[in-house]
DNA sequence: TCAGTGAATAATTTATTGATTGTTCATTCT
DNA sequence: AGAATGAACAATCAATAAATTATTCACTGA
């Protein structure tokens, strides 16, 4: 790594820190070069403005979440519902605490998308990805019977769009939301999987907690 | 309708007039005293306060909205499946055009909704007992297959979710709109209904507009 | 008695000012 | 030359004052 990016790490590396702490409003350049022991201006050479050290904050957590549901797959699971239906609890799971606990971070992703509309698009095009990945291997399998995959994606991550965020739509519980989200996926899996000898298949059971990958907040 | 009756609704209309033109902040008391001939003292013996104005006309406008649904299950379809789907579309058309076309009724329903939660949860417990009768009607007949009704309106309003008043979660068109539903539509169909001969259901299909009721915007 | 008034008051909103902050750039270091 | 500075300027924010508005209530007229 370069000098030049160490010292972009550096400015970030303060940013996150006062910005989780303080908000984005309320934390100056002036501040932010003290900490990095420079001059106001100089942060201008590393960054066009200060809303691209948020949007260089909130891409690497945006990344770092679809890693998180990621993980999720890389444990051996017997069956694509079982991989879907993790990955959909993850998601639920993960966005709630991150509201919960560190609100500073949805705040900031708000501003970031009000300045920039295409960071918020190109979030949920990547969630989706995952969700895509899981379908294709279902279909590959014979579990899922899915005559078109990409339309299915859009449809299986529109349907759960109130369980990302939740805390946005509704002041339900976290336990209220996992009910509500097993009925849901219930149905959702019914619609993709062939009955089983003339009997739809089980319900969604919710998932337990996946307590190795548990972030604490910070 | 007593003399009372009439000055109150007289009070409504007023307000109404102004809400739309003006929006709720910007519209006085003494205005809607003025419009009817009164005095703002005297406006405060119909209602206890403007809010109670707002939450009057929301509340009708609420009930008005469930009725326009309600209206697409009087014509004769032959299905359950062809019901729910046009009352999901019409859903989405609905509030799509509301947003578009009169800004300040959402202004007016965020404004008395922030003021009283209690408001936006008895509407859409009003819009899920719709859906609720769709789907008693379709295991009744026997051509859904549902084994716990009340979970089921639950998920199917929740997989909807993005669908109501769209506008406020993404910039698509209707159109882009519409086919996306039709394809979570898709999926939720074969999950409620029992695949025909091992093939599932068919696609959903678009439902046409149903023009006789169409509102023009005022 | 009771529907209605309108001036008085409390609460909010808007306008204004002054201070703070984001950004630039001529200049200084290395 | 390239890296960094910090004073200068424009844009934004916070604090306060001024104006407007919601609400009350002692009073009036039917």
């Amino acid at each position: 790594m370069s000098e030049s990016d160490l010292i972009r790490e550096k400015i970030v590396d303060a940013a996150r820190e006062r910005f989780s702490h303080y908000g984005y409003p309320k934390t100056t350049i002036a501040e932010l070069a003290d900490d990095c022991a420079m001059s106001p201006g100089n942060i201008y050479r590393f960054f066009k403005g200060k809303i691209d050290i948020a949007v260089e904050i909130a891409r690497r957590e945006a990344l770092s979440a679809v890693e998180v549901i990621e993980a999720v797959l890389d444990c051996p699971v017997r069956s694509s519902r079982q991989r879907l239906e993790e990955v959909v609890f993850a998601d639920l799971r993960y966005t709630f605490h991150l509201l919960e606990n560190r609100p500073k971070t949805l705040e900031l992703a708000q501003i970031v998308v009000s300045d920039r509309p295409q960071f918020q698009i190109e979030s949920l095009r990547r969630e989706r990805r995952v969700f895509q990945r899981i379908l294709h291997e279902g279909q590959a399998s014979g579990e899922f019977y899915i005559d078109n995959v990409a339309a299915t994606t859009i449809a299986l991550h529109a349907a759960t769009t109130k369980y990302r965020y939740a805390q946005l739509f509704t002041n339900q519980t976290l336990s209220e939301l996992e009910r509500e989200l097993a009925h849901v996926m219930t149905v959702i899996m019914r619609g993709l999987m062939p009955a089983q000898n003339g009997k739809p298949v089980a319900e969604t059971v919710i998932p337990q907690e996946d307590t190795s990958s548990m972030a604490s907040a910070s």
